[in-house]
DNA sequence: CGAAAGCTATCACAGCTGTGATAGAAAGGT
DNA sequence: ACCTTTCTATCACAGCTGTGATAGCTTTCG
C-alpha cells in the first residue's frame, strides 16, 4: 500500500489553511475551494482527505478544541501541587491559566476569532451541535476547577454554580469583544479585567 | 405621486421576516430571496424597497439597534430620579435595566441571537463596520451609566473603566451562552448571575 | 381620460457552492 | 516486470447567490 505523503501531516496543513481563511474572511467563506487554494492543493486532492465540507469543518474544529484543551489540561495539572499557596500567587496562576482562553497573542487570537464564527454557525448546523456542546461543557468544567482552586472550595460545591457561569461568560464576552473591537479592548485590558475579577472574588 | 402602500410599514414587515429567517436558519441564510419568501413578497418588490443586500442588512440591523437603544434610553431616564435610593433597590432597578440586553423573553432572545450573527459577520464585512462600532460604543456608555448609578461614582470616573468592560463582557457572554446553550444557561440563570455580580459590586 | 409615478413580477447572467464521477499519474509490494 | 493502492486532477451538474434590465400592472394626480 503506497503512501508517499503523511496523511496526518496533510490534514494539519489543510486545517492551518482553513484557519487562515477563516480569520481573514470569516468561516463562512472557508469553502472547499478557497481552503484548497489557500493550502496550495487541488480541490480533488483535498477531497481525498476530507470526504465532505462537514468533514473538513468538523476535523478543523476538533483540532482547535483539542489544541486549547491540551494547553488547559497541562495548566490544570500543575494546579494540584500548589493548593496551599498564598492567595496572591493563586490568583496569578489562575489568571495565567484563564488567559489560555483569551486572545492574548496571534495563536489565541486566531482561536477565539474562529471559535466565535464556529459557535454562531453551529447553532443552525446540526452536524456541529455535538462539538459545540463538547466545547461548552469542557470550558465550564475547566473554569469551575480553577474557581475551586482560587476559592479553596470543592469543585462540586453548589456555591460555584453561579460563579462558574459568571466567570465563564466574562471570559467569553471579553475574548469576543477583544477580537471584534481591538481598538476598544486590548489584550492588556482583557488581562486587567480578569485580574480585577479574581481579586474581587478572593475577598 | 401615487402611494397606495405605506413604505415604512412594508420595510418593517420585511425586517420582521428577516429576523424570523435569521433566528431560524442563521443570518447567513437571510438572502434576498429567502427573506422575500418569508415576507410573502416577490423579490422584485423587495428590491424596490431595498436596493441591495447590504441595504437590507444595514436597515434591519439599524432597526434592531434602535429598538434596543430606545428601551435602554427609557430605562436610563428613570434612573436620574432615584439617585438617593437604598442600595438594595438600586441593584434591583439596575438588574432590570441590564436585563434589556439579555435574552429573557422571545423578543430579546431574537435580538441577542441575531446580534451574535451580525457581530460575527460584521467583522469581515466593511459595509457593516460602522454599525457594529456604534453598537459597541452605545452599549458601553449605557453600562457605564448604570455602573455609575449603582456605585454612586461619576460616569467619568477612571475607576469605572475596568468595571464597565467587566460588566459589559459579562452581559455579552451571558447572553450568547444563554442563546447558544439554553440547556446549560436558562433565563433565570442569567438573571441570577447578573444579580450576583451587582451585589458583589455594591460592597 | 390620460399621463406619470409607484409598485409588482419576471428573465437573464455571472459567480459562487458541494458533490458525484472519472481518468491518470505516482509509488510500493510481489 | 506488473498490479494494486494511493493520490492528483478535471469535468459536469444542480442549486444557490446578488444584481441589471425590463415589461406590465395599479393607483393617483392634473
Amino acid at each position: 500500500m503506497p503512501r508517499k505523503v503523511d496523511a496526518d501531516e496533510r490534514r494539519r496543513h489543510v486545517v492551518e489553511a482553513l484557519f487562515r481563511v477563516a480569520v481573514r474572511d470569516g468561516l463562512a467563506r472557508a469553502s472547499l475551494r478557497t481552503v484548497a487554494d489557500e493550502a496550495g492543493l487541488n480541490i480533488g486532492s483535498l477531497r481525498h482527505y476530507f470526504a465532505s465540507q462537514s468533514d473538513l469543518m468538523r476535523f478543523a474544529m476538533r483540532a482547535m478544541l483539542e489544541q486549547v484543551g491540551e494547553r488547559m489540561r497541562h495548566g490544570l495539572a500543575d494546579l494540584a501541587g500548589q493548593r496551599g499557596a498564598p492567595a496572591a500567587q493563586r490568583i496569578r496562576t489562575a489568571g495565567k491559566l484563564l488567559g489560555e482562553l483569551l486572545p492574548l497573542d496571534d495563536v489565541r487570537r486566531a482561536e477565539v476569532t474562529v471559535f466565535l464564527d464556529f459557535a454562531a454557525l453551529a447553532r443552525t448546523r446540526p452536524d456541529l451541535h455535538d462539538l459545540a456542546d463538547e466545547a461548552a461543557r469542557g470550558s465550564r468544567t475547566a473554569v469551575r476547577r480553577i474557581l475551586a482552586y482560587v476559592t479553596g472550595l470543592s469543585p462540586r460545591a453548589r456555591a460555584l454554580d453561579v460563579e462558574t457561569e459568571r466567570l465563564l461568560s466574562l471570559l467569553d464576552g471579553l475574548g469576543i469583544n477583544a477580537v471584534l473591537h481591538p481598538d476598544l479592548v486590548t489584550a492588556d485590558d482583557a488581562v486587567r479585567v480578569v485580574d480585577a475579577h479574581l481579586r474581587a472574588l478572593a475577598r
